[in-house]
DNA sequence: AGCACGCCGACT
DNA sequence: GTCGGCGTGCTC
């Protein structure tokens, strides 16, 4: 007897044993999907990672339903890694499957209800939900579940399909659908009678009284004589400025038609630049170094001081491992800097580039799967966020992590929690590949493994072309405050630089942090702040919408008229977000072109790119935003960076706050005077003398790791120990606290470490869940698998407990 | 994640 | 007395 081994994309640790016949045996290889079938009545895709003629003792495997490939869609390597990401983020390998896979890929059955044929029935004996469904089925010949529960507005609807599959009325059939639709696009031709030149006199004539229609017909000649190339619809759409309709019209007369062709969703047309790229001296020396430093170890960081020119050292070394025919993966931690990378790196690499990433639809993210796995040219170099990391390369040469530091490389929510920049690290290993991190502000833990020398690490300490450094300037809110020099949150100084900047016909970035100060609405009267019924947080006040909502469960509401407490009408907002600042900025520069980007305003595909577009075309004057502006975006003409207030990420009740500060100052500061003149930075502050600030003036990099790295020491905080989070959540209050407790002092026991907690964290509840977490902290010469199996363990048991076990628990390690 | 089984409160 | 709510446990 043979079996197959196989992960399915629930969130289950274990894999399962099917059945499969000899033949079946000899074609199965790993990493094929099958069809199987699991539980009741559902189809899942599930994935080979083994065959083998043990068969299971303690049940009887059941048959796969269908094979789903022809080929290996998933290696070896990529198997082995999923299995170490489940293990070491301590995880179901169901999560990291379904995480892996583009959704596209994973079919999913549904269960198709229809009549069955040639059974008389007697409407008489069958109960008002049993006659609904015979009614339905009389206008439509199959039903999916979801209809039925729509028919009946009734939840379960089992029971009742059960009683009508016994009466003979009805037959379940499962269906797995394919998802993924290669793309067809459509074009027009000219038909065939007009292309002789009777026939285009004929035509014209015949179209003498409708213009619009004549215009089309013409344009469409121009555009054929231009490139050559077939139009398509769109374009042809596009160019006239008419509607789809009037091109129907055309094609409804026999006088265009259409047709259509498969095409890759994604393609990327530049030019290819034959200039080979000049690099600097100091950037030469750079990727020398880099060489050198891969050649006797994985890993090697870059640290390069911002607008120091990483990029075209990336390049210069991606060219090199191309040259070799290896793939090279380019990790960036957000997705809105792909744009701008691609335009970059297209002049070089041509159409050798694939992007990917989860803005991209299913149909898409298939396509460069495939691209990949065949190893194909335009998919040589894989741009993309940290879900790229799970493509199947076969030949993997190097990986770049750009901004490494960025907290965006760590999944934080649904599982897989895992790190990209450590988990590319580890795939890398697995294909004897390179590993190159690069970033002007490394992460504590980074440049720790450089000073250890575990990492290679090269210095750039000037910038491209020799621009200097900004200026930076910090204002003391709390003197111009006093001194009443402030309008609203801008001191006279910034304000003064603005009106310089302007003038000059230079631009300026506001920096705004909302995190912790989002504007609220509170009562004048009794000082009541609306609250979310369910989650422990204060509504976030939205001035475009004139809504309440909550950041956590998506709740909203109209802006109350009245005071919910009190019924006073004496309303006003509070706090401080970017929509204020924009606000504020308007009545101080009522003629400055001003936007704004944060969550609200790049919300969409393509929404991000429209606002940097308009900002680098200098449509824009003023740029006010949040921490996406921070990361590694080139404008040549912005010479003033304003950072409103460097205290609220200073005070974070974090232990990498200082850290983040310092990262995300620096990095806002480091948009400023990118091209020839000289930049400027004023950062707005409390605290002028912290020293986070002070080295974030000096641009001392060095004195913040030192500093840090202290105090990380002494409170026990990576890179000296690792951190591992239990997050347990529950309705009940009661329940929870007990729950966390014993949870808490079973952990002490066993681990000979420090346990922490349980400590109810800022917001206690969200979602009408309770929350409470736990925190281990894994000195550097423990084992952390062991302390892995140890908290399984003990999770394990208190999920066993009958009192607890309805309390949900969520692991997360290396959480920062 | 489903989906069934099984135990308690609101209806015929 | 039954219908249907959701807590609990298993799926190869």
């Amino acid at each position: 007897m043979f079996f197959a081994e196989v992960i399915l994309p629930l969130s289950l640790s274990k894999t399962f044993t099917y059945l499969i016949s000899e033949a079946e045996f000899l074609f199965i290889k790993n990493g094929m999907r099958v069809a199987v079938p699991f539980g009741k009545n559902k189809i899942y895709t599930a994935l080979v990672v083994n065959l083998h003629q043990n068969q299971p003792t303690l049940y009887d495997a059941k048959e796969i339903h269908q094979i789903l490939d022809e080929k290996p869609i998933v290696n070896q390597i990529q198997i082995d890694h999923w299995f170490w990401i489940a293990s070491y983020y301590m995880c179901a390998i169901g999560d990291v499957y379904r995480g892996a896979l583009p959704s596209a890929l994973l079919l999913e059955s549904e269960t198709i209800i229809s009549q069955k044929t040639a059974v008389f029935i007697d409407e008489s004996t069958l109960s008002d939900d049993e006659f609904l469904i015979f009614q339905a089925l009389q206008m439509q010949s199959a039903l999916k579940v979801q209809d039925i529960v729509g028919i009946l507005n009734k939840k379960n609807i089992f029971p009742i399909i059960q009683k009508m599959m016994n009466k003979d009325i009805l037959v379940l059939q499962e269906e797995v659908v394919e998802n993924y639709k290669p793309k067809l696009v459509r074009y027009v031709r000219l038909h065939e009678q007009y292309h002789s030149d009777s026939g285009l006199n004929e035509l014209l004539e015949k179209l003498k009284n409708a213009s619009k229609q004549k215009e089309i017909v013409l344009r469409y000649f121009q555009l054929t004589a231009q490139d050559k190339n077939p139009i398509t619809v769109k374009k042809l759409i596009e160019t006239t400025d008419t509607t789809a309709a009037i091109i129907r019209s055309l094609i409804d007369k026999s006088i265009f038609e259409s047709y259509h062709i498969q095409e890759d969703r994604i393609h990327f047309s530049g030019a290819l630049n034959e200039k080979a790229l000049q690099l600097s001296a100091a950037q030469q020396k750079a990727f020398l170094d880099i060489n050198a430093q891969l050649a006797l170890k994985p890993v090697c960081l870059l640290h390069g001081i911002t607008a120091s020119g990483k990029t075209e050292i990336y390049i210069q070394l991606i060219a090199q491992y191309i040259k070799d025919q290896k793939q090279v993966l380019y990790l960036l931690p957000e997705i809105a800097l792909t744009t701008q990378l691609v335009g970059r790196l297209q002049k070089y690499f041509g159409d050798k580039i694939a992007v990917f990433h989860s803005k991209y639809n299913n149909n898409e993210r298939v396509e460069v799967w495939n691209q990949v796995l065949n190893n194909l040219d335009k998919a040589q170099i894989v741009i993309g966020a940290r879900s790229a990391l799970f493509l199947p390369f076969n030949n993997l040469g190097l990986i770049i992590v750009d901004e490494e530091h960025e907290s965006t490389f760590k999944q934080q929510d649904p599982a897989p929690r895992y790190h990209a920049r450590d988990a590319a690290i580890v795939l890398a290993n697995a294909h004897q590949a390179k590993v190159l991190l690069g970033s002007a502000t490394p992460s504590i833990e980074t440049y720790f493994n450089a000073q250890n020398e575990k990492y290679g690490f090269v210095a750039v300490n000037e910038r491209f072309g020799n621009v200097e450094l900004p200026e930076i300037e910090l204002v003391d809110l709390k003197d111009k405050y006093f001194r009443k020099k402030m309008s609203g949150h801008f001191s006279d100084t910034l304000i003064e630089a603005i009106t310089t900047t302007l003038s000059n016909g230079e631009q300026v970035i506001l920096f705004q942090n909302r995190r912790g100060f989002s504007p609220v609405v509170e009562c004048m009267t009794c000082g009541h702040v609306p609250q979310c019924q369910q989650c422990d947080v204060s509504l976030t006040y939205h001035k475009n919408k004139n809504q309440l909502r909550c950041h956590y469960c998506g709740y909203s509401m109209a802006f109350p008229t009245n005071c919910h407490s009190c019924s006073s009408t004496d309303l006003t907002t509070k706090g401080f977000g970017t929509e204020q600042i924009q606000q504020e900025l308007t009545a101080l520069f009522p003629d400055a072109a001003i936007g704004r980007m944060d969550q609200d305003t790049t919300r969409g595909k393509f929404g991000f790119e429209k606002i940097i577009d308009s900002f680098k075309n200098r449509e824009i004057q003023v740029l006010v935003g949040t921490q996406m502006l921070a990361k590694g975006l080139d404008f040549d003409n912005v010479t003033l960076v304003g950072i409103m207030n460097a205290d609220n990420m200073l005070y974070h009740p974090d232990f990498r706050a200082f850290e983040r500060s310092f990262q995300m100052m620096t990095q806002v500061a480091g948009r400023s005077g990118r091209a020839a003149v000289r930049g400027k930075v004023i950062i707005q502050t409390y605290n002028p003398e912290h020293n986070t600030i002070q080295q974030v003036t000096k641009n001392d990099y060095v004195g913040m790791y030192k500093e840090q790295l202290y105090e990380r020491q002494i409170y026990k905080y990576p890179p000296y120990f690792r951190l591992i989070r239990i997050t347990i959540k529950h309705r009940d209050y009661d329940q929870l606290k007990s729950g966390a407790m014993w949870l808490y002092q079973v952990m002490q026991q066993h681990l000979p470490m420090p346990v922490l907690g349980p400590e109810e964290p800022p917001i206690a509840r969200i979602r009408n869940e309770y929350i409470r977490t736990i925190m281990i902290k894994i000195p550097q010469n423990v084992s952390i698998g062991n302390t892995k199996k140890t908290i399984q363990k003990v999770l394990n048991s208190f999920e066993a407990a009958t009192m607890y076990r309805s309390i949900k628990t969520i692991v997360n390690v290396d959480f920062y």
